[in-house]
RNA sequence: GCGGGCAUAGCUCAGUUGGUUAGAGCAUCUGGUUGUGGUCCAGAGGGUCGCGGGUUCGAGUCCCGUUGCUCGCCCCA
């Protein structure tokens, strides 16, 4: 056991994990661009008050969450803890305002300081988009869709199901906080001591308590789809239409929130059931306040992320890896042609193996654990004879094929 | 930040009421096979039993502490 340890809630990515990984982000980037969305890779790391500013002085991530640290020059940096907040900085900070609407996808790696668990790390990794400048539902739909559409494609149908809510305008929004703050507290003295707290920071919270007394409680309180205003009540309905237009399906959740001022209207969540207490897979919502707090003109934003870790779990089957040729010089005379071989067949799009030493039964052994479709066997007779032994290993048929002939041979085995 | 579980070979794990030299499977290496892998057979290497202390004639096993991992709470993707 070596003392040497990846830092506490950090991980290696290799073999099948990173394959998995790549699998979720090839699929993302690859239907993102289909929807017309252009990528954007902010850095990794930002002012602190870029964050600071836009998720709430009051939200966990703000104040426990973070890693701050201060720079040779004296300013406060902080690891990205989500995606959303760099790009909203870009948009002001490119002036970007003029090119709306505008389309992002992103991807990389997020910090937050947490207790790790199953499906939650310091360092994990998220793609998104965000779409900026469409105040209309059909933003909205689109966002969702596309969303839909990549979990679809990753094959995970049947194991997610998309709730869906709406917070209201900001009229709306406000109208129903203080009913529901009313509500709370007069029944203060019953909520369990979290949502007590939860009363103070951030009310709406109370209402995804897990609690079985608040739970009682929630159940009679007001609910939010009875205090949308006609805007908002229109606007959600637009949502909820253009989604079954196209056959998506959702559950509308009442208690789905965000605790954030800029959050408007939809808020929707794809969840599972397969990954124990971190169900939450993919999660957005509109943000129409959010650019303007960062000092942007007014401009109406919607998005998601999602955790690529999460979704990774959740892929049953990945691509075959593609199998490669495997040469084998039986003696060093042969390593130099072997070489040679080796390097014009890459250049001919092949996948190649040509180990590094041994004897031929040890190359042998390293073709079949490379899962080699044929080995392509150089000895003294076939360099004579300008050809090579062509071995396939699954059944273990072997034939003489000549050197000139490999490209054509071999593209019958690919 | 709070609570539970776990820690033995590279990996997955077994190890009895505390008792001799701590085991298995997989993986690795060697040989059976000097131009043939995957199967098979024979063998080998590999351990500070997480770390520190305590109890005991004797601790992988019991106790205390500590570190790490893990699951859950809070919160989140």
């Amino acid at each position: 056991m070596s003392t040497l340890q990846p830092v506490r809630g950090t991980h290696d990515l290799m073999f099948e994990d990173i394959r998995r990984h790549r699998h979720v982000q090839s699929k993302f980037s690859g239907i993102a661009e289909r929807y017309g969305y252009s990528e954007i890779a902010t850095p990794v790391f930002e002012a602190t008050e870029v964050f600071a500013r836009t998720l709430g002085d009051t939200t966990d991530i703000v104040t426990k969450e973070m890693y701050t640290f201060e720079t040779k020059g004296g300013e406060s940096v902080t690891l990205r803890p989500e995606g959303t907040a760099g790009v909203a900085r870009a948009f002001v900070s490119e002036g970007l305002a003029q090119q709306a609407p505008l389309k992002f996808f992103y991807s990389g790696p997020m910090f937050r300081h947490e207790r790790p668990q199953k499906g939650r790390q310091r360092q994990f990794h998220q793609i998104g988009v965000e779409l900026l400048g469409v105040p209309g539902p059909q933003g909205d739909v689109e966002v969702i869709a596309m969303a839909d559409h990549i979990l679809k494609d990753l094959g995970l149908t049947g194991k997610i199901t998309l709730e869906l809510n709406s917070l209201g305008d900001h009229e709306s929004r406000a109208a129903y906080r203080q009913v529901l703050i009313d509500f709370l507290s007069v029944r203060r003295d019953k909520l369990s001591a979290e949502s007590r707290e939860r009363l103070e920071k951030n009310p709406l919270r109370v209402l995804d308590s897990k609690d079985p007394a608040d739970k009682e409680i929630v159940a009679s309180a007001p609910r939010f789809p009875d205090h949308l205003n006609q805007i908002s009540r229109d606007f959600f309905k637009a949502v909820q239409d253009g989604l079954g237009e196209i056959g998506i399906h959702f559950t509308l959740n009442p208690a789905l929130v965000r605790g954030l001022d800029y959050y408007t209207h939809t808020a929707f969540e794809f969840t599972t059931e397969a990954l124990g207490a971190q169900g939450t897979v993919l999660a957005g919502g509109r943000y129409d306040g959010l650019v303007q707090q960062m000092g942007g003109p007014p401009t109406a934003g919607i998005g998601w992320a999602a955790g690529v870790e999460r979704l990774a779990m959740l892929l049953h089957e990945l691509p075959a890896l593609r199998r490669p040729f495997a040469i084998i010089p039986v003696g060093d005379a042969e390593n130099a042609v072997a070489q040679k071989l080796c390097h014009r067949l890459r250049h001919a799009g092949f996948n190649v193996d040509l180990g590094y030493g041994g004897n031929m039964g040890k190359r042998m052994k390293r073709a079949n654990k490379v899962n080699a479709v044929a080995a392509l066997i150089i000895g003294e007779n076939e360099v004579k004879q300008s050809v090579v032994t062509f071995r396939q290993l699954d059944s273990g048929e072997q034939v003489t094929v000549a050197m000139a002939d490999l490209e054509s041979h071999l593209a019958l085995y690919r």
